[in-house]
DNA sequence: ATAGTGATAACCT
DNA sequence: GGTTATCACTATT
């Protein structure tokens, strides 16, 4: 296997951590998932949890680097976060998609017969389901469970995903062309992209 | 394209 | 106290 990641890679930025984290390894309830696709979220960010501030739900995003922060959303989906940062600065890497490495049988349980291999981690959600994250899960300490990449992984960065503020900083990472990336959907509510961000034609 | 689902936080009294 | 809009999404049509 590789290198644990220590505390110190998370105590940086989010934005300088998220990109970094491409390739790495994350394992959880005995699935661990090569991270494809990942996100920044940061306190002075409008979209961000953190932006009013600390509260009970966003807490432990406040707390030590290399935490995990689950929130659940939309009265079914549970999603997770790498805490960045120093402490008492509300900054994290949401973990978006990856490809399930190891524990194959355990996420295809856990994710259901319609899964295909291909979706069993693409989306923050179904990453999360397939690590057997829940509430439970909220503030583990991380630190032995995420690994260093056996090689850079390639980079690009765009504009996040299904966010109405902020939505045109470029705070996504992700692997170029690899398959286990997330279909990119920009938020219907989010304001109308710049022009040399949109699709030419269509 | 849209239904489904419930917690959260902001805004009221 | 109570009400309500919003939500870092997914599965299905």
């Amino acid at each position: 296997m590789s290198t644990p990641l220590d505390r110190s890679f998370f105590e940086r930025d989010s934005v300088t951590v998220a990109p970094e984290l491409l390739g790495c390894a994350v394992s959880a309830n005995g699935v661990t998932v090569r991270l494809t696709e990942v996100e920044a979220y940061r306190q002075d960010d409008p979209a961000s949890h953190t932006f009013r501030g600390p509260t009970k739900r966003t807490a432990v995003m406040f707390g030590p680097a290399g935490h995990l922060y689950v929130y659940f959303t939309y009265g079914m989906h549970y999603c997770g976060n790498l805490v960045c940062g120093p402490e008492g600065f509300g900054a994290g890497v949401l973990l978006r998609a990856g490809e399930v490495v190891d524990g194959l049988d355990a996420a295809r349980e856990r994710r259901g017969p319609r899964a295909t291999d291909r979706d069993l981690a693409r989306g923050p959600a179904r990453l999360a389901q397939a690590l057997g994250w829940g509430r439970d899960d909220n503030g583990r300490d991380m630190i032995g469970a995420v690994y260093a990449s056996a090689e850079p992984a390639a980079v690009l960065a765009g504009p996040r995903t299904g966010i109405t503020k902020a939505a045109d900083a470029a705070w996504r990472f992700w692997i170029p062309g690899d398959r286990f990336v997330s279909p990119y959907k920009r938020h219907p509510k989010a304001p109308a992209a710049e022009a040399e961000d949109r699709e030419p034609g269509r």
